[in-house]
DNA sequence: GAAAAGCGCAACTTATGAGTTGCGTTTCTT
DNA sequence: AAGAAACGCAACTCATAAGTTGCGCTTTTC
C-alpha cells in the first residue's frame, strides 16, 4: 500500500476535486448527477473525481435507489493536517539548531 | 494564479517530492547532488521535483559556490495545515445540521 | 592548469491522468 | 408498459508529468 500521505494530498491537487470536496463539505450527502450540473465537465470525469477521492480514503459512496450519493470522510484530512504540521514542527528544531551553530561560529552577531 | 491550494497539495501528492521535504526539514540547507545521492533516481530528476516544489512556494535555493542549496519554506504548508481543518470544522457544522434535521423526523430515536 | 565536482539547458521517451463518447443496466415516473 | 433519469463500464484521444540522456558552463581541487 503505496504511501497514504501521498495519495491523499494527491486526491487533493487538483482543482476540480478540491470544488467537489468544498461541495460535499458544504452540501452533506450529494448525487453524481448534481454534481456534474455546474462541474463543467461531463458526468464520467465528475465519477472519476469521487473514484480517485475514494481511492485516496477521502470520500465514500452509498447506493439510494437508482442515486449515488457522495460524502466527504475527514478523518484522513484531519490526519493530514497534523502530518503538515508535524513537518513544521520538525523544521523549527532544525532551525533552531542552525541557530545555535552559527551563533557558535560568529558570538554575539 | 491558478488557486494556490490546489498547486500546494498537486506537489506534496509525489512520494519523491515528500521524501525530499522530509529530507530537506530534517537535514537543513543540502546540495542537488547530495539529494541525488540516494534518490533513486538522476540528479535531473530531483531538481525537476525540487522545481515543482518551488513553484508552489513550498522551496527555495540559494548558490553557494558550486553548490545549490535548497531548503524548505514552511509558511504554505502551515497554511495547507490550516484549510484542511478549516474544511474539517465546515464539515461538523452541516453534520450537526443533518443530525437536527432528522432528529426533526423522528425524534427520541 | 588540468581533472573533477556540481549544476543548467534542451530534446527525447514513456507513463499516467483528465476528459470524452458510446452503450447497456437499473430505477423511477406517469 | 414506455420514457426518462441516474448510473456503470469500456475504449478512445489528448495533455501533462516523470524520467533519462547528452552537452556545455562554472567552480573546486590537486
Amino acid at each position: 500500500m503505496r504511501e497514504a500521505r501521498a495519495s491523499v494530498f494527491a486526491a487533493l491537487g487538483d482543482e476540480r476535486r478540491l470544488r467537489l470536496v468544498d461541495r460535499l463539505v458544504a452540501q452533506g450527502p450529494v448525487s453524481i448527477s448534481r454534481l456534474s450540473d455546474d462541474a463543467g465537465v461531463t458526468r464520467q470525469a465528475v465519477t472519476k473525481h469521487l473514484r480517485v477521492l475514494e481511492g485516496a480514503g477521502l470520500a465514500k459512496s452509498a447506493r439510494q435507489g437508482r442515486e449515488q450519493l457522495w460524502r466527504v470522510e475527514i478523518a484522513p484530512l484531519q490526519e493530514a493536517a497534523r502530518s503538515l504540521e508535524h513537518i513544521a514542527q520538525r523544521w523549527d528544531v532544525v532551525l533552531g539548531r542552525l541557530k545555535a551553530e552559527l551563533e557558535e561560529l560568529a558570538p554575539g552577531d
